[in-house]
DNA sequence: GAAACATCTGAATATATCTTCATATGTTTT
DNA sequence: AAAACATATGAAGATATATTCAGATGTTTC
């Protein structure tokens, strides 16, 4: 996802890069908006939260956690995808701190991480009702 | 970015799937929970927009337009990649409507869609603060 | 209207991601 | 401690995604 660094017409002052660049792009507006750019770092940390929002079956999990606790073998029963294929995903949701669990004998119960998620969840919700 | 349906062990009266399942599997919660868990239809189209949130370019893009609007051109440069991968991933981001864009001349100014973004920037910010 | 400029788009390649299958780990029951 | 169960994990194949390069589109200037 992205490999940051590494490509020519990058820096400035610049050799052969043919279209918009060195003078030609308002520099000024530039070098006022790059400190103010979300660091490399960051951006990736943040990418990588979104992306674990960023798929159908981690989604509808989440939303099946939203009302109950469940563990793993309801979870996969309640939206139909291998058991395996749940594990996997939880994993990464796990990741990013989206969900929490407890063992409960041979099963692993899992629940939201916070309520937190559920507002960002709404806000979304509108955005996409529009 | 997932199938959906289309393999064994899924529906409920089955064959010859080995580990929890049918009887095994906690019916009563699966059936509770089962009506309130996001339609795949909607799952897919919110996973779409997280997805667009979900590369650290796009974000610092982003970040960059917080400030001001800025045209392709400027954005490449601020941001350090090629004005053409710019363009990709600015289309990913308005077929989302994250960011908007008017012409002025040649050029082409992009700015955020709405403020709502940025509440959703800062939520997910403390989020990875904790 | 031709040339230069700014942006967009399609195809190709490299990388990342998801699911499946096989197997490992940890727990309970006998 | 062996057998059965619930979950987790690694590797492999199929699909998706990002970047680059080449060329297309739309705009201005001469």
């Amino acid at each position: 996802m992205s490999k940051s660094s590494s490509s020519k017409s990058q820096s400035f002052p610049n050799e052969d890069t043919p279209s918009c660049d060195a003078y030609l792009v308002h520099l000024d507006r530039v070098r006022q908006v790059q400190p103010e750019i979300m660091p490399v770092e960051k951006a990736q940390q943040m990418a990588e939260f979104f992306n674990a929002l960023a798929d159908p079956n981690r989604l509808r999990l989440m939303s099946a956690l939203a009302n109950r606790e469940l563990c793993v073998c309801d979870l996969a029963a309640a939206v139909k995808v291998s058991e395996s294929a749940v594990s996997h995903q939880l994993r990464i949701l796990r990741s990013q701190r989206l969900v929490k669990y407890r063992r409960e004998g041979r099963n692993v119960y899992y629940s939201l991480a916070d309520r937190h998620i559920i507002s960002l969840y709404q806000e979304v919700s509108e955005h996409l009702q529009e």
